[in-house]
RNA sequence: GGUGAGGUGGGUGAGUGGCUGAAACCACCGGUUUGCUAAAUCGGCGUACUCUGAAAGGGGUACCGCGGGUUCGAAUCCCGCCCUCACCGCCA
């Protein structure tokens, strides 16, 4: 969410930006201009009635002890009359925050300069290429959904007994090689510098709506109407929540962070062929890096992130390409957003496997995390996260790149943690 | 699930209708003093919104779990809700 008052004095600028999301209505930006003002103005007139009570009490308070009672009950019935047009101003002022928060909420972060304009994930920028061959697969070469079957590691159709569509059960070397992903993951993180959190994997309506989930989103997230909590749709929700209402120190940065959880999304709406699989599930398995910098650090560490998760790729030995998001393809809270595109052979299609986000204030501004600089003055943190990574389409490519006739050969650097090095 | 106790500033904890944005202590920051450290001593030390000012700063309002009510006036009285803790029951 932005500010108004940086609304107000960035007007132009932001309408420029919003144009790459093919946003293109002004007024937007003039109403919550409005209604800030409006704001400003009712609570001047109430605060200036409220501070006329509280001295006019004052004084009842002394005349009574005097025996005053005359000049007491005249001053009485003033600070009635303040009270009611208290009420009325207060009645009118939650109208004008109702609205200016609808105002607010329609209104995405700014993209940053380097995003290319465009419509849709055609217009994606290639940020780095893989520029070598994609690996030659044997005759007879599987989809990762026909592997799972061959060598029973992955069960879809039991997770559908079980719980629905998009629940896949792993067995046997397919839970294995999702355990050691994990402790792979989150040993890389934990070398890097980011420091490890176990969180709930659920959430309450505040953690929600701090990280831009709600309003707006609940569709995404499995809800349990009975203690009226979220199933986190990803670990950045607890994480990033555990500095919301924090005022840090400049000292205090870089805040780096890391999680691995379930996430959980209902993904209403989306079947078909594209989903097949392990390609979207409504249950899988994440590693997630979470960071709150310094606005003016905020961008190096982007950078140190996206070369933390390209790490991951090349160790894994995965064929990938970084995109840049378009302003069209760019998520709602998300100022910069690198996408990390996995490519499955078999499949001949490129998997997303992380996206990695600068959210500058637009997650704090929520959150109220800020820090205070030299001077003592309170300014909002940047924060930013990024997968490193998302567990299905990692399994997925590892599956279809690696087959062999022979059997499925676990990457070299998962080994130690596997246990095996071919799935056969 | 049952019963009981309680929610006050970073922490402990006073405070039962006006003099309390809130004592005291601890922690923290700054000064003084002291071979160093420690101690002592003095001062400072919340957040949000807003007005004013070039700034430093100054003014107003709100906030003692959350929401509502009573009252000229509420941390203090009343109602509802949430949460925490303890014990019992159940249980990984």
């Amino acid at each position: 969410m932005l500010r108004p008052d940086f609304i107000r004095d960035n007007k132009e600028t932001i309408l420029e930006g919003l144009k790459k999301r093919n946003i293109n209505n002004p007024e937007i930006l003039d109403l919550v201009i409005s209604l800030d003002s409006k704001r400003k103005e009712l609570q001047n007139e109430s605060d200036q009635a409220q501070a006329f009570i509280n001295s006019a009490s004052k004084e009842i308070g002394a005349l009574f002890k005097q025996g005053k009672r005359e000049e007491a009950e005249g001053k009485r019935a003033a600070v009635g009359e303040k009270k009611t047009r208290i009420a009325e101003l207060k009645t009118e002022a939650e109208e004008v925050r109702q609205k200016l928060e609808e105002a607010l909420l329609n209104i995405p972060n700014v993209p940053h300069p380097s995003v290319p304009a465009g419509n849709t994930d055609e217009d994606n920028e290639v940020y780095q290429d893989w520029g070598k061959d994609f690996p030659k697969l044997h005759d007879g070469a599987q989809p990762h959904w026909e592997l799972a079957k061959k060598y029973d590691i992955i069960d879809l159709e039991l997770g559908v007994k079980l719980t629905g569509a998009g629940f896949p059960v792993y067995k046997g070397k397919g839970a294995r090689l999702q355990r050691a992903l994990i402790s792979y993951f989150l040993d890389k993180a934990n070398d890097a510098g980011y420091t490890e959190y176990i969180p709930p994997h659920m959430v309450n309506e505040a953690s929600a709506r701090g990280t831009g989930q709600l309003p707006d989103k609940e569709g995404q997230m499995y809800y349990v109407t009975e203690d009226d909590l979220y199933l986190i749709p990803t670990a950045e929700v607890p994480v990033t929540n555990i500095y919301r209402d924090v005022i840090l120190d400049e000292k205090d940065f870089p805040v780096k962070m890391t999680g691995y959880t379930p996430c959980f999304r209902r993904e209403a709406g989306s079947y078909g062929a594209h989903v097949r699989g392990l390609n979207r599930v409504h249950q899988f398995d994440k590693v997630e890096i979470v960071r709150i910098e310094h606005p003016e650090k905020s961008y190096a560490a982007l950078d140190d992130m996206l070369a933390h998760v390209g790490g991951l790729l090349d160790e894994l030995g995965l064929p990938y390409r970084i995109l840049r998001l378009c302003g069209g393809d760019l998520g709602f809270t998300s100022a910069l957003t690198f996408d990390f595109e996995v490519f499955s052979t078999a499949q001949e299609r490129w998997l997303e496997v992380s996206s990695v986000s600068n959210f500058e204030t637009f997650q704090s501004n929520r959150l109220k995390l800020r820090y205070r600089d030299a001077n003592n003055k309170k300014h909002l943190a940047h924060t930013l996260n990024g997968s490193a990574l998302a567990l299905p389409r990692i399994v997925a490519s590892i599956m279809e790149n690696f087959q062999t006739p022979e059997g499925i050969v676990v990457p070299e650097a998962l080994r130690p943690y596997c246990g095996f090095d071919i799935i056969d």
